[in-house]
DNA sequence: GGCGAATTTGACTAATGGGTTGAATTTTAA
DNA sequence: TTAAAATTCAACCCATTAGTCAAATTCGCC
């Protein structure tokens, strides 16, 4: 790769950065380019030296995210024939990109400005995300390693937990990626009933038992908070 | 109330309506007066006669939504015993509201436009509900009718999935709030490991063994999709 | 019907911000 | 060193829109 092309690309990459950052902060409508350039030492005509319009910038950010997902979802399926593993090991994945890098919070933004073409494209990229969570949850039904729940909601509601992340999770906050990820699979897999109580769909109208006391319940480390 | 009042209520109620729907579709900023007011045959000056600005409009959602769940909050508290019996009425009322009217919305709706002033008071607010969720989970696992886990973490999870059935519902699409709130607590509580398996966190990086086959997975029946 | 208050209107403004352009500056390669 | 290519910039245009206000209209009530 040429040095112009290696430039070019961090510069892509930064401008992506900032605006995401701009863009879940304000919205969409309430960035202006002038804040996406200025945090950069840029002015806003120089953006349009590496973007068509402001558009194609929310378009990129978008389309990466769920390349980065769908990548993801690609690897968890090459991995363990468990289902089960197989997703545990996605939604960790999708816990780790939303967490971590600016990649996975683009997933959270709207995409209600996208042209019909281009949002065409994004909706049909989340949707085969979507459907690759629903297949897993299903086949893990099947082969009888995860309860049969409704898929579509179940993905729903996990998909939901996950991108939500972008709205609390701060960076300086005291919760890191390895935190995070591990808690939530426990309480996707293990739910929050004790495993000492009968709980099922039919019974969960009836009082259930209470278990004998719990162990000290473990402190909370959490993340910081969105002002 | 007098006749004036009720129907300037009345008003105020499809001003707030018609812009959440905005709001929700186009972000705040990407809203104009003149499309909130054009869905109710009025005028854009006339939407200064009921709110001093657009940002009270999008106050005025924000409380009012938080408002409806922190009553939920408190009759939940008022309800049986037994913590996890509140946390399924809280939950299962905020998916209600979520579902079924605009309010609940309104939770999923950015603030970053509100002013200092209103944003504190709506941080406050929501802050009280959260902090009430991760109560009853706290109490839920003290008295073992609960897992033990991150409070924190679990109760954003929780909520994370509730509001972004904002991003997904349709009023018109196959599921009615009768069948999301089951299925969403069934998820929460019992979580998507079978009970059979023997899941814990430590054991979580373990092959599980899997249970005998399922029965068979029952038929998905889901909301519609957002374009 | 008609009076006064409540409500609506639409024209106006001031400001913002997306997008354009061509010149200036820097970098690259020969 | 130099010319071409790549990159940045500042000034500009123009459409949109939040907010204002005095006039017009409707409404409740006698």
């Amino acid at each position: 790769m040429t040095k112009q092309a290696l430039r070019r690309r961090d510069r892509v990459n930064a401008i992506l950065q900032s605006a995401i950052a701009a863009f879940r902060r304000h919205g969409y409508h309430g960035t202006s380019l002038e804040q996406i350039a200025d945090r950069l030492l840029m002015t806003k005509g120089s953006l349009y030296y590496y973007f068509k319009d402001k558009e194609e910038i929310l378009y990129a950010a978008h389309d990466r995210a769920l390349d980065a997902v769908l990548a993801e979802l690609d690897r968890a399926r090459r991995r363990g024939d468990c289902p089960c593993e197989q997703l545990e090991g996605l939604l960790a994945a999708f816990i780790r990109i939303m967490v971590e890098g600016f990649h996975g919070t683009a997933l959270a933004l709207e995409f209600g400005a996208l042209s019909p073409r281009r949002l065409r494209r994004v909706v049909e990229k989340r949707d085969r995300f979507e459907r690759g969570v629903r297949d897993l949850i299903q086949r893990g039904a099947a082969r009888g390693c995860l309860r049969p729940v409704d898929p579509k909601l179940a993905g729903m509601a996990l998909l939901g937990a996950i991108n939500w992340i972008a709205r609390w999770y701060r960076p300086d906050g005291p919760a890191g990626p390895e935190e995070v990820a591990p808690i939530f699979l426990d309480l996707f897999l293990g739910g929050l009933a004790p495993r000492e109580a009968s709980w099922s769909l039919e019974a969960s109208r009836m009082r259930r038992v209470a278990a004998p006391p719990a162990s000290r319940a473990r402190d909370a480390r959490t993340g910081g908070r969105q002002a």
